[in-house]
DNA sequence: TAGAAAAAATGAGGTATGTTAATAAATTAG
DNA sequence: CTAATTTATTAACATACCTCATTTTTTCTA
């Protein structure tokens, strides 16, 4: 197996393809280096892109009029990551992503993305069950959020995410979370002394 | 045109099909007539089908241990419904859907729509674009949540589903916004006296 | 159309979370 | 290693929303 299979099997773990529809695929693909505090999207901007997180760690997140971040996402590896509500219809980011651990990044443009469905329908497929998980998370989220108090959010979310404590710092899980850190942290505390 | 031709274009109609696709997509249909206040899916019940919504109106509610309802969606004209992360899954329902007006739908199992985007591609695109859409109102929900107070919430819920209020309850609207209904109550009257 | 039932509104009081400000702890840079 | 900076914690007070109890309004049904 050379490097290129290897990035396929990265990105497509699941999916079989010729070697042929190897090359094509890795064509569409470029490898993205970002570091930490670097951003790979700015509100405003065209959405043109999605990105495979290799390593590292990047959040998604929206800034409101008064400044105040609330992140969507954070993007560990495997994960994809984009502002996809812009990238699917094309338009401007709402959104920002952040790298906050170093990372690496597998970037393919939209139009190649519906290009490459065109050729290899396996890859349709591919991003349509993603698109399923996706969909499963996010109802989730949803539910937690109408349902759960923030100290059951948070337990839910170190057992959802238990690697990324590291990446991530108080006030991001809190804007996660949608709570101030000051709350975070009485609720830390709260944990601590059960 | 014919009442068969009439079902496809209701459902899929961006998507041109030849006779023998339209054919095959409707021997896997089948017409479903719900009354107010009944069930087309209860908690714990395998989840094998999804619903196009023809007219009326239902509700995908998830309901806690104490008995909260927590309303994730209202289906309407044109709205698919179902409990989708167990459909996808094949697995068992964690949500309700109760019909709120009585609804005429069109009813597909998970084989049957697996076994038509085998067939026909054009139909798993089809999925694959509505799964995005939904994908991105349900990321707008996940920030409108986070980020706006209830009367803000509430305000966006009633300019995003004009024609609804109708069909619905004060109490349904509340529990799809993750308030009291007394607290629904109090931001009525308060939007009333601007 | 009257009476019953369901839904909505109102009031009083409680709680979780927000805000602001100060301090402590941890991380980073020189 | 120390100083500077960033992040996290704590405290006091404010507020949005919740809960429970009651009343009013609307809808349903006989």
């Amino acid at each position: 197996m050379d490097s290129n299979d290897c990035i396929i099997t990265e990105i497509f773990k699941e999916v079989l393809f010729s070697e042929e529809e190897k090359q094509n695929i890795l064509n569409h693909f470029e490898t993205v280096q970002v570091k930490k505090g670097e951003f790979i999207l700015n509100e405003g901007e065209q959405v043109n892109h999605q990105y495979f997180v290799l390593n590292g760690c990047l959040r998604t997140y929206f800034t409101d009029k008064q400044g105040k971040e609330y992140t969507l996402q954070f993007a560990i590896k495997d994960w994809w990551v984009s502002d996809f509500t812009a990238f699917f219809s094309a338009s401007k980011a709402i959104m920002t992503i952040e790298c906050i651990q170093e990372a690496t990044l597998y970037k393919i443009s939209k139009q190649s993305t519906e290009d490459l469905y065109k050729d290899i329908p396996q890859l349709e497929t591919f991003f349509r069950i993603k698109m399923e998980k996706a969909f499963a998370s996010f109802q989730k989220r949803i539910l937690g959020n109408l349902a759960l108090p923030a100290k059951e959010r948070y337990i839910t979310f170190i057992n959802t995410y238990p690697n990324i404590e590291k990446s991530v710092k108080n006030y991001h899980i809190a804007s996660y979370l949608g709570i101030a850190t000051e709350s975070l942290s009485r609720i830390r505390k709260d944990i601590a002394t059960d």
